[in-house]
DNA sequence: AGACTTTCTGAAAACGTTTACTTGGCGCCG
DNA sequence: CGGCGCCAAGTAAACGTTTTCAGAAAGTCT
């Protein structure tokens, strides 16, 4: 259907070689050629075949990005810093999401073997160790917030134990003794790593107490309804992430529990929500759009230099505390300067 | 790097046209040469190459999704429906966004030439009618929210119209005289749409007042600022989009005015947040997520039948009022079944 | 004027697949 | 026992490009 480089070639009655090197002006042609041949292109609305032109040249001008979710701010703004560093480089994305489910991963890795110069991947789920393997060997990668980080490429983590440790220690320094732990799912990496810092910064003499979540703003509002109804209610809570700690909010709210009067409330990963909900919400800042804009550049260069040395660099995102009203401890520690547009 | 076909053939001992029969099942090989083939292909991590695949193949498992912009409540909504939908048909998806930008726009398409079976694409941008010139031709496509949906292929719009309509008809309903708009930008074919549905919803009698604004939060705060400063300040105001309600929303509670007592606030789009804000946002519900679904959908038919009838059919995606707190008038109309979770 | 560059153009190979066609070996039937 | 048909495997063409190479035409220098 869609005219081909021979169809031009006819049409301008030359060669195909000479209308290749008239588009890319790889090398020069006569100013006959050159004018019959942009005629016949434009007249043909022409347009290279793009994985023709990739097969030859080795290059497709898109990386890869693997993720476990699409949806939700988290994800949105990680996409977003990625689109942007890729725009600016004007390469193209091919998204996939796995949902948790690694054959469906490994089977995306390998359709992508061809299509992407290279590859973005997050990949939190522990256990079934097969996406090593599933990669297509010789595929420059970085690696997000993935477990085993070592030996595939240069990766970037989100200081997850460092940031819950802090926000725990925080809350515990603002009088807090009884503090609860909303965990997200038990197959996640950075889960892990929050219920590992939320242990950490409560210190000895406090005991932990951890109910299970799963990222959702669901399993959420199910925790701050068993908070709010249960007779040993905690003083502060802190959801693994912001989605859940706003599922929650909505219960107590809803249970006329008062926060931060009757409860301190706390999150993790500032989404754009965390700062609108009332009270806004305390929490754990992660650059997380940044840390995508930095993978990808990572990637770039992984890319140019696909033998450089120290391949297997990791990299710790740093994680800011950002106190809100949620918590009852924002005086004078508040962040006055909020982004607004 | 990636061992090819070749590899595996000379590893195995059999000609690449049994490598390819093996892995593709398509006539049947010897049990022998089947499990050396079978042999050679995991030892050597062999991926086939996708684009040289479809290079003959002719096709590609991957759809483009072009969008204005890939970030905010609404295109990750947007994302989410098609992405949905594309996994269940285990269809990849290549993304680019254009930021208003045309040409990136025509650069984009051209690129995506020979990478995608189809093209789903929404350009709500008025002028430079280049899109359908710079669509390779043949290539199936469905568009979302674009001003002239004609020819091109089929095509789903939003009831931007009647969903502005009925909430500024409803406003009036609920008493006020007084309503203001605040409208997106002004090259935008939806913004527009929602500026004539709120004329029409006026009626005859109350006089339009439109506030300029862009879509962002920024620009609602501005306008919130400058109504709530004003000394003829509205009953109503009516945004355009839920992202710069909210920031109207922001932008009153900071002088002070309240919300719905001293002014009423309606927006559009119902996003997530929209409900969450303090009060909870009256707004349009526009099932985004399902649109994209249903484009998709259309999608493929039209791969599957790229002659078929009907082609240029035009959908409208229905709206549905969703009256919360922060209009003053949900007394008996409130949507009482919030999805959570 | 002849030899030597230089410059442009076209033919053909290459990229990694799939697939139509060809070949060769084998069993079966007459 | 010879021809016929069948099946597995290999050869080669095709997909739409880019690029190397060779050839031709034209210009330059002695």
């Amino acid at each position: 259907m869609a005219a081909t480089i021979k169809d031009v070639a006819r049409r301008a009655r030359v060669s195909i070689a000479s209308v290749s090197r008239t588009l890319n002006n790889s090398s020069s042609v006569t100013p006959n050629v050159r004018a019959r041949v942009l005629r016949a292109a434009s007249r043909l609305h022409y347009t290279p075949h793009a994985a023709a032109r990739s097969l030859i040249i080795r290059r497709t001008h898109t990386i890869g990005l693997l993720l476990p979710d699409i949806h939700g701010e988290y994800f949105s703004e990680l996409i977003r810093g990625v689109d942007r560093a890729a725009r600016a480089r004007r390469l193209h994305l091919l998204v996939s999401s796995t949902h948790g489910n690694n054959a469906e991963a490994a089977e995306a890795l390998r359709s992508m073997n061809g299509r992407v110069d290279g590859l973005l991947m997050m990949s939190p789920y522990i256990g079934g160790a097969s996406l090593e393997d599933a990669l297509p060997s010789g595929l420059p990668t970085v690696l997000m917030n993935t477990h085993e980080a070592a030996g595939i490429g240069a990766a970037f983590v989100v200081d997850d134990f460092g940031g819950a440790r802090a926000m725990t220690a925080h809350l515990v320094a603002a009088g807090y003794q009884d503090i609860a732990h909303i965990r997200g799912p038990a197959n996640d990496f950075q889960s892990l790593e929050r219920v590992r810092g939320y242990r950490a910064g409560l210190g000895t003499g406090r005991v932990p107490r951890v109910i299970d979540g799963d990222f959702t703003e669901g399993s959420g509002y199910l925790a701050g309804r068993a908070l709010a109804a249960s007779d040993t209610r905690p003083q502060a809570v802190f959801a693994a992430n912001d989605t859940m700690a706003i599922g929650c909010l909505f219960a107590l709210t809803e249970a006329g529990v008062r926060v931060p009067h009757d409860i301190a409330l706390a999150g993790f990963d500032d989404i754009p929500l965390a700062r609108f909900v009332s009270p806004p919400l305390t929490t754990v800042r992660v650059e997380v759009a940044e840390m995508g804009r930095r993978a990808l550049e990572s990637l770039i260069v992984a890319i140019a230099h696909p033998d450089a040395a120290g391949r297997s660099s990791v990299e710790t995102v740093p994680v800011e505390l950002v106190v809100r009203a949620s918590c009852g401890a924002d005086s004078g520690r508040t962040r006055c300067k909020e982004a607004r547009g």
